[in-house]
DNA sequence: TTTTCTGCAAACCATTTGCAGTTAG
DNA sequence: CTAACTGCAAATGGTTTGCAGAAAA
């Protein structure tokens, strides 16, 4: 017989596009649990928004889905974005820039260093800064529930470059 | 002779007004060097910007203000406390909220909790902290140039009284 | 059907800016 | 006089909302 393609031995290995399709259709039927209807336009924000993965702008968000959606307006996305972020499947974040940035929410917990010069986002986690956060707070009384850390400064390659912050 | 008012016995206690009246005068002077003219309304922004010391909104300024100079707008306030950032003097802060805070830029660097039951800001400074925060940009490549740290949650009171973050 | 979803345009809201008159140097 | 300052009203720009029609349950 033809030699039939080899599979690797443990599980089968699900396509990220197939992954992809899996996560939206989880959200979109705990969405229809809770009463709403399900919508082929909002699936495919959700795809795209998944799809990206880390810090997309409303923006960037709306030309990606156009490709796919032309029609669409943006207070489609802004409303689907707010959506996910009230029902736990976004974070919103705003690091200084004029428009907010959204990331999935089921990654693991991190900070995020961002470059003043070029404008990337890069996350960390550092346990033992968290845990000091905790103490910090604890002394003072409080009991943290969210916290919001960010490093600003220059990426080795802006740093090499001499470029620095957007002229103001 | 009758009994005069003693004085403690090293520098003459400069009061507070006298002292916040000195400042203003030093800030007032400096933008005079680099071209700028000096303004009544100006200095009394400046004065009650200082007076509160911190985390004061725009809104919350104009209304001090109003109470010495009537007629002045918000355009005003708004220019002024840009004036005070650009030149070092006032440090823009954003806690999530609708409007941005200012806080005098002369006080020593200090992180903050904030309450999400009463939005009371308290501060912080924590030098491990700080120091974990430039080892972990150092590891990922970056020269840290400044950085942004909030602990979110509930003061002892909000706590006690089962008070959350305002209804959504 | 009934309710949610969607696109569009108008509304919002904090902040900025253009303008014409006022004031400091 | 000239350039900076001020109040006002209009403009900005990201985000939200009201409305009428389209689509899902």
């Amino acid at each position: 017989m033809p030699a039939s393609p080899k599979r690797p031995r443990a599980a089968e290995p699900r396509s990220k596009e197939t992954d992809l399709a899996a996560r939206v259709a989880r959200i979109s039927s705990r969405l229809k649990d809770q009463g709403l209807k399900r919508s082929g336009v909002r699936d495919i924000v959700v795809e795209e928004f998944l799809r990206e993965g880390t810090h997309v702008s409303i923006e960037q968000l709306l030309e990606r889905v156009r490709a796919r959606v032309p029609g669409i307006g943006y207070s489609t996305v802004y409303r689907t974005l707010r959506l996910l972020v009230e029902k736990g499947y976004a974070i919103a974040r705003d690091f200084g820039g004029a428009q907010t940035l959204f990331e999935p929410a089921d990654k693991r917990h991190h900070d995020h260093v961002v470059c003043v010069g070029c404008g990337q986002v890069r996350e960390f986690e550092n346990r033992a800064i968290e845990a000091l956060q905790e103490k910090t707070a604890r002394r003072l009384g409080f009991r943290i529930t969210s916290h919001r850390l960010e490093l600003y400064g220059l990426c080795a390659a802006c740093a090499a470059a001499g470029r620095g912050p957007p002229a103001r």
